[in-house]
DNA sequence: GACAAAGTTTCCAATATTTGAAACATTATA
DNA sequence: TATAATGTTTCAAATATTGGAAACTTTGTC
């Protein structure tokens, strides 16, 4: 699962989908890379069930499965921050 | 701070850290592996803020920096384990 | 001072991950 | 049916990460 999550791009994603369902073509678009690379991304977001799909004609919608990412999220922030402060300390 | 948590071996440090505060030769023992890579992972761990070191003598003692980070645990282990349920039904 | 003990750093080989193009699959529409 | 739109898979090349041995630092001890 923390593998899911140790790439820049698809904290994006999921901060992208913390505000509600995208399908594969409009994320490819906001971050700028072909839809091949954002499948893949998405799909390991999938697999660590961090994401959920949902099939609608042609198209495929990922939105956030469990709430508790949100709550990892916010987490991993407090950790972050925490951490920051204490580097300008120095 | 999500690559830092990506590598089985340093889930593995964090959960001895956990219990109590280990030194890099005593890690290195416990995992198996030279210390010359147990020093490499936990400065990994170290630089994203979820360790932090006491020296005394030649010893270089690590522990468990945030108590966040025991909550993110949970969080995490929270989302495994819905997801391991998810896919026990398939 | 010489030596040992504990860690870190440096090097490079071995692995793993990511990337993008192209081929493929599926569903909708003219 | 032919075509377009959306996603996924496959492949090889490009990148990044990891592993281990050896050199090096620092501190403690004889």
């Amino acid at each position: 699962m923390f593998k899911a999550l140790s790439h820049p791009i698809r904290i994006f994603f999921l901060e992208k989908l913390k505000e509600k369902s995208w399908c594969v073509c409009q994320l490819a678009a906001e971050a700028g890379i072909p839809k091949s690379a954002t499948s893949k991304h998405l799909s390991q977001l999938k697999e660590a069930g961090l994401v959920e799909i949902h099939k609608t004609g042609t198209r495929v919608e990922y939105s956030i499965t469990a709430p508790c990412v949100l709550k990892l999220a916010s987490c991993a922030e407090g950790v972050v921050l925490s951490n920051r402060k204490k580097q300008l300390e120095l």
